[in-house]
DNA sequence: CGGTAACCTGGGAT
DNA sequence: AATCCCAGGTTAC
């Protein structure tokens, strides 16, 4: 989200060259092989670790590969499950709804799925989502009175008693939003109130090929057409059922998008991207182990080494990458920066660099701020102050909170103009 | 090395 | 009606 689609029209003025960044890290492996990732990373993102804290680990999220995680869940547990037959004659209509452990306030639906970190849940009722969680099909809702969130898995999978777990762990359950909240809002008056109106607005722990090529799909991109090429994507895999009219797929396996040609994915509108997604899943296939293994494994690294790597990627840039990282391999003091955040920035956090362009070297200071003020979860405080800008949220939002209010646009094109001069 | 134009496409503004 | 601008950027000069 750039500032014009927030501010609207009558920023035409503002240069567009802020956002034409220079990736750097892929051309630079290319001039210079010998030059270890480690050390071009260090280079080119100058993002600070956080100081003390050493990475999380939550207990019952270890770093299992998905598809490990799915032959588990398929082998346990089938014998608390309902008899078939009657599994079958409620799933149809009536849908059986399970309450999440979640408070109101560790999961709100509308400030998490609608909010761009995934492009694959679609709103089937005014507080309820549906989309896939790898192979279940699941639909969340708000449950009256503020009494949490549930969830119901469609279409009587016989492994959907690994459901609950695969939903909690997508949910990024194990990260208790109101505790690292409460540590922002205690040095950042502005966060604290904001939190208040943006009460469990979560980062999802998405599958990372899932993401990837989601976000593969979002470079110079709009909403409406990212969502129809990712709806492309979805296609191809393996059809779970509808839901209020929508259909919903698993995501295809690399294999699947192996067999999909450049040429098929420009026929489908996906235009310069086509030739990204496909050099993507080819250097994929190569890793060795495979490319969902290979994917999965950055889950492990420092955030330095796990941006570096997906940036060998064709088409992963640091914004990409950036979130990827944040959503689907638990770096979550990873910040893209786009444009937006760049406001957001230049505001709050660096006044003094007000007024000037977004560079590759200036987004790195930008992520280091982030980090060095809100720490091992800075990606989940950038979010959230994301979130509090998107127009969706206007509503709910005073317009004191927001970044760039109603009366300084026209400043801010009197000063651009005549910086531009 | 840092800055710039080019890249697909469709919707909305001028 | 024709044209320009823009969209959660990345790549190649």
């Amino acid at each position: 989200m750039t500032s014009s689609s927030i501010l609207s029209p009558n920023l035409l003025l503002l240069p567009c060259s802020c956002r034409h960044g220079a990736s750097s890290l892929k051309r630079l492996q290319t001039l210079a092989p010998t030059i270890s990732p480690r050390r071009l990373s260090s280079l080119l993102l100058t993002m600070k670790r956080p100081r003390r804290a050493p990475p999380p680990s939550p207990p019952s999220t270890p770093p299992t590969p998905q598809t490990i995680h799915r032959l588990h869940h398929h082998r346990r547990r089938r014998c608390c499950e309902k008899p078939v037959s009657m599994r079958q004659s409620l799933a149809a209509e009536s849908p059986e709804w399970v309450p999440l452990d979640l408070a109101e306030s560790e999961l709100s639906l509308p400030l998490t799925f609608p909010t761009g970190q995934t492009f694959r849940w679609k709103r089937t009722g005014p507080l309820r989502f549906t989309g896939a969680v790898g192979p279940h099909l699941v639909s969340l809702k708000h449950l009256e009175g503020g009494g949490g969130v549930a969830y119901c898995v469609h279409g009587n999978r016989p492994d959907g008693a690994g459901a609950r777990s695969a939903v909690l762990d997508f949910l990024n359950a194990d990260i208790r939003l109101g505790e690292i909240w409460e540590v922002f809002s205690a040095s950042d008056s502005r966060f604290a109130e904001l939190a208040r109106l943006l009460r469990g607005a979560r980062v999802l722990r998405q599958d990372p090929l899932e993401c990837l090529i989601q976000f593969l799909c979002s470079s110079n991109n709009n909403i409406a057409r990212i969502t129809k090429m990712v709806d492309f994507v979805s296609s191809l895999g393996r059809h779970l059922g509808s839901v209020k009219g929508l259909e919903f797929y698993e995501f295809p396996s690399l294999e699947r998008l192996l067999a999909v040609s450049e040429k098929e994915f420009r026929e489908a509108g996906f235009g310069y991207r086509a030739k990204y997604i496909v050099g993507t899943v080819k250097t994929l296939q190569s890793k060795p182990g495979g490319g969902v293994e290979w994917l999965t494994s950055l889950r492990g690294l420092d955030l330095q080494d796990a941006i570096a790597a997906l940036c060998t990627l064709s088409g992963v840039g640091s914004k990409v990458a950036a979130c990827v990282a944040l959503f689907s391999l638990d770096q979550h003091h990873a910040i893209p920066v786009d444009t937006h955040v760049w406001q957001i920035a230049t505001r709050y956090l660096l006044p003094e660099l007000a007024g000037a362009r977004l560079t590759p070297k200036l987004s790195g200071r930008v992520a280091e701020a982030f980090v060095s003020k809100y720490g091992k979860y800075a990606g989940w405080a950038q979010t959230m102050l994301f979130i509090a800008e998107l127009p969706s949220q206007k509503a709910i939002i005073p317009s004191h909170c927001l970044t760039i209010q109603e009366d300084e646009k026209v400043e801010r094109i009197d000063k651009e103009a005549s910086v531009a001069e």
